[in-house]
DNA sequence: TGAATAAGTGCAATGACTACACTTTCGCAG
DNA sequence: CTGCGAAAGTGTAGTCATTGCACTTATTCA
């Protein structure tokens, strides 16, 4: 499962452990422009250069994940139902996402969370390169299930477009129809494009 | 026209214009991250807070223009030819501009501060957020040509994905054949949800 | 002419990040 | 068990962009 080999990397997984949670603590407190990596470091009782052997940099520290949602989006488009268009899927796949934030929404800590990436330039730039970096991998995806050739311009697009949707959808009031609306308009011209398929 | 009302906007006027022509210079010769702010101001023979007086960033140095863009764009969508679609007003805009680009492609010297844009993350993300920078006013723009609400989800959605559209054409080797493809997925996927108007 | 204003300067500081030369701690083969 | 090499962690000192401050200089305009 989980468990690490031996107590060495349980140690380093429980130093990264405690970097993110000080970090997430103070950021929340005081507002992440107003907490500086020192602090962060002396949190969690370790050196500033220690938390960059964890972290590539500071915006890091609030993003830990990043790795299967690209495995889950990629999986989304090969493995959907037959039957069910790309966009379709697609579609779904984001709205789940935002369910399950809507889940935790319920805990005002989670909501002060998003409020705080959407609000700190910084953070909503790294949120969004970190989306976007998997678009080279669902277009590839979307192309194998389109039986294109893998850097068809049309696929690129709809990657893009689909995860650019995203952010389109969280920042509206209600999510779940302007994903109906949007992916609607993708499916359209989707589909249009693909008689032959 | 453009005359400055007395010798002080001309000076001021002209020691902005040499530390962008010195920022260009350095920033090709050695590749941005090899160059310093302090390069810079040297170079055009000001201090560096006087660089800071005149532009916000050292990304800045690059990107002087950005207003006329939003302009441009706009109008695009609002004087179209009437019975041109607003995908295809855009599809033509943005072709435009990269026909304009193709224009200076000879350069040599251009090609290279593509390339420098391209292949510098801090650039390439600072050129991005300067389109994204008029999404709101273009989504407003095709609200109204479409008749729709100001915040309509899908007029903020064309908006973005044409916006989007740019820099996948950009890298595409054919860009007029890419922005066709592209332009077509939107097309069918916009009238398609507008039967109505 | 003289006072208000804007451009420009130098200095010192902050804050993110890196290079370096260490010490400590594990893991593992002999 | 032993001891060696790798990995985790440390502290210092530095670079680089960016800002605040107090200051000089040039331009404008009443």
């Amino acid at each position: 499962m989980t468990e690490a080999t031996g107590r060495r990397e349980r140690k380093k997984a429980q130093t990264r452990q405690a970097l993110a949670d000080a970090a997430l603590e103070l950021f929340l407190e005081r507002g992440y422009d107003q907490v500086g990596v020192k602090d962060v470091a002396d949190a969690a009782d370790v050196s500033v250069t220690t938390l960059f052997k964890h972290f590539p940099g500071k915006e890091a520290l609030v993003f830990d994940q990043d790795d299967d949602l690209e495995a889950a989006l990629v999986a989304a488009v090969r493995e959907r139902p037959p039957g069910r268009s790309v966009p379709e899927a697609l579609r779904e796949h984001l709205l789940l996402g935002q369910t399950r934030f809507a889940v935790h929404s319920a805990d005002p800590r989670f909501a002060a969370f998003l409020r705080m990436v959407q609000d700190t330039p910084a953070l909503r730039d790294y949120a969004h390169r970190m989306w976007t970096r998997h678009e080279a991998a669902l277009a590839a995806a979307i192309a194998e299930a389109a039986g294109a050739p893998r850097d068809d311009v049309r696929c690129a697009a709809l990657a893009r477009f689909a995860l650019e949707a995203r952010s389109l959808i969280q920042r509206h009031p209600d999510p779940a129809r302007a994903a109906d609306e949007v992916f609607a308009l993708l499916e359209h011209g989707w589909t249009a494009s693909h008689q032959g398929t």
